[in-house]
RNA sequence: CUACAAACUCGAACUAUCGCCUUAAAUUCAUUUUGGGGAGGAAAGUCUGGACAGUAUAGGGCAACCUACCGGUGAAGAGCCGGCUUCUGCUUGCAGAAAGAAAGAGUGCCACAGAAAAUAACUGCCCUUAUGGGUGAGGGUGAAAAUGUAGGGUAAGAGCCUACGAUGCAGUAUAGUAAUAUAAGGCAUGGGUAAACUUUGGGUACUGUAAUGCCACGUAUAGAAACGCCUGAGAGCGGCUCGCUCGAUGUUUCAGGGUAGGCAGCAACAGGUAAGCAGUAAUGUUUAUCGCAGAUAAAUGAUAGUUUAGAAACAGAAUCCGGCUUAUGAGGUUUGUAGCAUU
RNA sequence: GCGAGAGUAGCUCAUUUGGUAGAGCGGUAGCCUUCCAAGCUUCAGGUGGCCAGUUCGAGCCUGGUCUCUCGCU
């Protein structure tokens, strides 16, 4: 009920996609979120984030991971981030204006920190709430000289 | 009939909306649209056997590791099927288990108890007698003590002899493809342990798809040290050694720099399903039919509703197949145990 | 993808070549002290992770299994 309510004063459906594009995929890109990038928590989410200014054909790279040693099974890791990845589509979009209007570019990795499987409908709170977040922190800090 | 346990089987369905990966076609050349396909019985553990690929391959010796009744099956196996032998259990003719070669090659070990745990000693018995000789019957402990019982025999005794048995060995005859079984005789009889070392027979190159091949991008034809340039550094025969082969702007080490993208490998076969036939079975074969995941920070999800049953267990492919092991909800089948009811 | 190690009392660890498993800390009870601590004495606590096998006998040997830890690429 919640996204239909959404979905209904909006133009273009397809924004709601989350394809290849948006994901994190670089390795290199990866090394350098972790050692140069900032990050805050909202629990049970960790946010890793990183204001990149070299090109990139989407504003936005976006990755999940579960620990192994948390959840052993590869099941449950699955479910996480498949959750995480669910929630974060359907609530991307106050983020991609946000980029789009001040025309930056982020990579940005969610880490799952809790030890037990989430509840679905918790993430369903958190995230919209961690989004808000993700766009405030970024207005702050300082853009690198361009 | 109910409950419990074990084995096998099975591994939810439908609708709507928003999404993910892949593939085909069309359309534009930023894409978009339409259609097709999209985890398992264990994908797991990594315990095993292969395929495939690369490197290597004159050979001998030693070491290391694996393996061990017979036949069949299969690409192969520490797999499966059938049989043999031994052991265990009780319902006494069934069920289960087996690392099932050798203890007449050698070494080690066998607590406590016991005279003694493997050389045969001690006690005892007998004959002679300060001694010497014969003997292994009795010693009742132990998981295990000279093959058991009866008779003969003797100074006392003993497979020393005989009868009926026990165990082992090699050959013969009969049955069986064989392991082996049965039969009549022959020979032998001082223990166990090889999942103690060991011996015997048979066998074993190493590394794993992040293998490997190709393309693109990019840096440093730069620096230091040691050894060597045929009187030979080093490399290979992946444990060692002998021996052999290769070997020159070379080899090794240190410090540092660059890249970490794409294509192939990569999804059609020891394939799946169904039926028939052969075989005790594992399995094989014939016909019909199907095309059935292919990513690379890694795709199957979310929400709402309906139904089985009110909220579905164990669990997620990463080169591919065969087997083994372990986990597993509800329902179903079979077997066993207990209780209740009826005859 | 590959390949190593560990599991023993509540906790930390011993246990030589197979013969009825111990130490320290902790716990119980008592003594000592006006009371507490320290000290002394005493007692309890283990089917050796689990399941099989070999053996007369397994913590130890062998196989399977479960859990945990570590390494290489």
């Amino acid at each position: 009920m919640f996204y239909r309510s959404t979905i209904s004063f909006l133009s273009d459906s397809h924004s709601y996609q989350f394809s290849k594009k948006e994901k994190l995929k670089s390795r290199k890109l990866i090394e350098k979120l972790f050692v140069e990038g900032s990050t805050f928590l909202v629990f049970p989410i960790k946010v890793v984030f990183l204001i990149v200014d070299e090109p990139m054909d989407n504003p936005i790279k976006v990755g999940v991971s579960a620990s192994s040693k948390k959840f052993k099974n590869a099941v449950d890791r699955n479910r996480i981030k498949r959750l995480i990845k669910e929630h974060y589509r359907l609530n991307k979009l106050p983020l991609h204006d946000y980029l789009r209007k001040t025309n930056k570019q982020v990579a940005v990795f969610f880490m799952y920190i809790d030890k037990a499987l989430p509840e679905n409908a918790l993430l369903q709170k958190k995230i919209p709430i961690l989004i808000d977040k993700l766009i405030k922190t970024i207005s702050e800090t300082p853009t690198p000289n361009i």
